[in-house]
DNA sequence: ACCTGAACACCGTTCAAGT
DNA sequence: ACCTGAACACCGTTCAAGT
C-alpha cells in the first residue's frame, strides 16, 4: 500500500559491483556472513540475479580474492622495483608490509586467499613485481624461485598466526584444565610466559604476542637468510650454504 | 520385508569413536565431505545422535583437530629434546618433518588447525617440546618466542602452498588469457618458467615445484637464521642481528 | 540482456520424546 | 544415559519464466 520509490532504476548490477559489495559485507561482518542471499539484499536484488554476473560462490570468492590483491598492486604500485644487490632487500621488506597493511584493512582475506585453488592475473602480476625485485637484486632464478616458495603466503602480507585467540577464547573449564596439566607436565611454560610478557599493555593485542613484531622478525630472518645465499651464490666464495648441517 | 541383522547392537558410540570417524571420512573425501549427517551415516545412527557425544559441529573439528595433533605427538615422542647447542638445530628440523608426514597423511588437517581459534592441549604439549629444544639448545626466552612466531604454521609441518593448483585447474579461455598477458606485460616470467623446471618428470608433483623440497629449504632457512641469532646473543659478539639493515 | 519466483537438495541445529 | 523423529532456519543452486 505504501507507494515506493522504485522509479529511479538502481544502477544496474554488474561484476565489478558485486565483487565490491562482497568486499564490503565481508569488511562488516566477517567471511561467515558472506552469503548469497546477504549479498544479493545488500544489492537490494533478488538472490539469483547474482547468478548472472557470476557463475557460483566459488567463482564470487574467486573474483574477490582478486580484487584483494588488486589492492595490494595499488598500494605498491609507485615501489621502484630496478633493484641492486644493495636495494633489493629492503624494497621486497616494504613491498610486503604494504600487502600487510591491505590484509590488516581485509582480515578475511588470508582465508580466502588460502581457499584459492586457480592462480589469477593480479597474484601474477604480483609476484612478477617480486621476481623482478629478486633479479634486478642479483639473484639466480633458482634462488629467486626458492626465495618465493619460502615466502609463501608471507609474500601477500600474512602470516597465518596459529592460534590467535578469537573473542571469548577465556572459557572457564578448558583453560582451567590446560593450565593444571601446563604446570604439572609441561614445566618450562611457567617460566617462558614470565619472561616473554610484553611491558605495555595499552595495545589491543594479548599483551604477550605483538603480531606486527614478530611478522617482521619473522620475515627479516627469511631476508637475511636469503641475503646471504644471493651472496655466497654470485661470487666465489661458498660459505654457510643451507643444510650444511652441523657448521656454525 | 528383509529381515535385519540389526540385534548384534552396534558398539555404543563415544566421542572417541565419533573424532576417529570423522577423520577418517575426511581421509577419503576430503574436508567439505564431512557433514553431521554423512557422519552419522558412516556411524550407523541418527544425526541427532552425535550431539549427544559433541556439543556442535564447531567442537567437532576442534576434536578432529587435537586427535591429529596427537598423531603428530605420538610421532614424535621418540625424538630426545634434551639437545645441546650443537644439536638442537638437527632435532628440530627432524621433529618438524616428522609433523610434516602427519599432516600428508591428512591433507585437509592444515586448513582445520588454521581455523581453529582456541588452543588445545595437544598443541600446548608440542609447543612445549620445542621450548625444551630450543632452552636446552642454548635460546633465551625471548629467542625461543620469536622463533615459535616465526616458524608459525610450519611447525606443525604444513606451509599453506600459495595456490597449489588443484585437479582441473587446466581452465581453457582463463589460462589461455593469462598466458597472453604474461609474455606482455611480465616478460620475466618466460625466461623464469624455463629456468626452474626440474628434469625428472616423474613425480605426482608439477614439475618445476617440488614441495618437499621447497618445505625444506624454508625450514633451513629459518633454522639457520635461528642459529645466528642464537650465537649473536649468547656470547659476546655481536655480529648481524636482524633489522641491522644494510650490513652484509 | 538482465532479473525474478518458485522450488529443490542439502546443511546445522532445537526440542520434545522415546528407551 | 543414550539415541531418535519431526521440524526449523538457512544455505547454494536449477530452471523456466518474465521484461
Amino acid at each position: 500500500m505504501v507507494i515506493e520509490e522504485k522509479q529511479e532504476t538502481r544502477a544496474p548490477l554488474s561484476r565489478e559491483r558485486v565483487l565490491a559489495a562482497a568486499i564490503e559485507l565481508a569488511d562488516q561482518g566477517g567471511i561467515e556472513s558472506l552469503t548469497m542471499r546477504a549479498l544479493a539484499e545488500r544489492l537490494d536484488v533478488e538472490a539469483m540475479s547474482l547468478y548472472y554476473h557470476v557463475a557460483n560462490k566459488e567463482a564470487l570468492l574467486d573474483g574477490v580474492a582478486e580484487m584483494v590483491v588488486s589492492e595490494v598492486l595499488e598500494e605498491v604500485a609507485d615501489i621502484d622495483t630496478n633493484t641492486t644487490p644493495d636495494t633489493w632487500k629492503d624494497t621486497m621488506r616494504s613491498t610486503i608490509l604494504r600487502a600487510r597493511g591491505v590484509m590488516l584493512r581485509h582480515k578475511w582475506a588470508p582465508m580466502v586467499l588460502e581457499t584459492r585453488t586457480t592462480m589469477n592475473p593480479a597474484v601474477l602480476r604480483y609476484f612478477h613485481g617480486f621476481l623482478e625485485i629478486f633479479h634486478n637484486g642479483g639473484m639466480s632464478w633458482d634462488l629467486a624461485h626458492h626465495a618465493l616458495h619460502a615466502l609463501g603466503s608471507r609474500a601477500l602480507g600474512f602470516s597465518q598466526e596459529m592460534f590467535n585467540p578469537g573473542p571469548g577464547s577465556e572459557d572457564e573449564e578448558a583453560s582451567e584444565e590446560m593450565l593444571e596439566q601446563m604446570m604439572s607436565e609441561l614445566p618450562l611454560f611457567p617460566e617462558f610466559m614470565q619472561s616473554i610478557v610484553h611491558t605495555d599493555p595499552e595495545d589491543d593485542t594479548l599483551g604477550w604476542c605483538d603480531d606486527q613484531t614478530e611478522f617482521e622478525f619473522a620475515l627479516d630472518l627469511m631476508l637475511d637468510g636469503l641475503e646471504r645465499l644471493r651472496l655466497a651464490d654470485s661470487p666465489a666464495s661458498p660459505r654457510s650454504a643451507p643444510r650444511t648441517d652441523r657448521a656454525t
